[in-house]
DNA sequence: AGCGTTTGACTGACTGTTCAATCTAACGAG
DNA sequence: CTCGTTAGATTGAACAGTCAGTCAAACGCT
């Protein structure tokens, strides 16, 4: 079997090439329909040479799909940073659930999502994955509202941890509607619904729906 | 190509076993992983027949799709009939969503979700099956609420079918976790969550988190 | 030369679908 | 009642396409 391989750095650009690219295929073909060729073809090189990366087709899939949720998340937390007040963060991580792209990710990772929790059930690897991946996610969540603790605007008496688990599932919850369309839960619909929830677990004073005007 | 065909009795139940058969290789090893040799060999029949049956592998485990959800409303609803107390039909929604095995149900139904949802991302067919399916879930939800408000549990003021609608995606976000078997979320919290914000958007009186004690 | 890297043709296994042949049961004419 | 006819149901094998993974040869640094 081919063995895992190279770790010079030239080789590091090649290795994201392909990571990008399978990524960007699971998202548009699904997990089960993306075909090592056409990894290859897309990131300009042979499906030998994936193999010869990555060993096998599941292992490279599974890093893809770990690669692009990283990117995520790098990109959320770097945009959170920029930003201090805390209603406008909120509204940041409601937006990026309810809204897909952000700037600096992976394209169109609405579908990553859906296909690892699927493919989770079933890849011991991918579940483990998930988990971390999740737990990351909600940290930051954490870390967010309880910042928001500090400057006075979520009550004290909130547990953070546990918020930080429901308004993720909520979260959860209506990205998956969001992504798949539904046409009772609209965009700006999920967007209420989870400001709202926010609103009453934290203790907010209610604000306006959304910061930016609505895009009609 | 071989015309979907046959009409006469006897075939609806070899049909019905064709499907069940899918259903539950669906939930196994996933949508993609199904074989269509392996659903005649467990329906008892031939890979021809199956196809002659259905025409083509796509409709056979859409179809099945739709076979396994449409078993688990029927069950569902039958269920909640049997039960007035309002409290009590709103533990059954959650615990429905949060423990898995309806019975009269298809076996394993869990991971038919997030196969569904993966898969309508890209088939439009299972895109618009899930919508439909989806809605008559939310219908029954609201129909619940709205018998709650006329026996006086809820409070009259609320708006059904939003509540519906936040209520069961709640639930969605909720049973992804627990299907994915997360760490963080166990069964008992994801119970106490849905509770909690059901309690709170229904201006109920808030009662014990279970009617049956905890299993340990 | 020597090494890691890269290629792309190739293989071997798998699987959806087709198809000709067989079986079953209902039916109607004699 | 019986037997040939027929239409639908069922089978099993063959077909044709697809793809993950292998391999021997070529490449291009140092």
């Amino acid at each position: 079997m081919a063995e895992a391989a190279p770790q010079t750095e030239g080789n590091e650009a090649r290795r994201r090439a392909m990571l990008q690219a399978a990524a960007e295929l699971i998202s548009e073909r699904g997990y089960g329909d993306t075909r090592i060729a056409d990894v290859a073809k897309r990131a300009g090189t042979s499906s030998g040479l994936v193999i010869y990366y990555f060993g096998t087709r599941d292992r490279l899939l599974v890093d893809a799909l770990r690669f692009s949720e990283e990117s995520y998340y790098d990109a959320a937390s770097r945009l959170l940073d920029e930003q201090r007040d805390f209603r406008r963060r909120l509204s940041m991580l409601v937006e990026w659930s309810c809204v897909p792209e952000l700037p600096g990710e992976v394209h169109g990772s609405w579908g990553l999502w859906l296909d690892l929790w699927s493919t989770a059930l079933r890849h011991p690897e991918v579940r483990e994955a998930r988990v971390e991946l999740d737990s990351r996610w909600r940290d930051l969540v954490e870390r967010i509202v309880r910042e928001g603790q500090e400057s006075g605007d979520v009550r004290a008496d909130v547990g953070t941890r546990r918020f930080a688990l429901s308004f993720t599932v909520v979260l959860d919850g209506l990205s998956t509607q969001v992504a798949l369309d539904d046409p009772e839960i609209t965009s700006d619909l999920a967007h209420d619904i989870a400001m709202e929830y926010a609103e009453h677990e934290l203790g907010l004073a209610k604000g306006p729906r959304r910061l930016k005007p609505r895009k009609r």
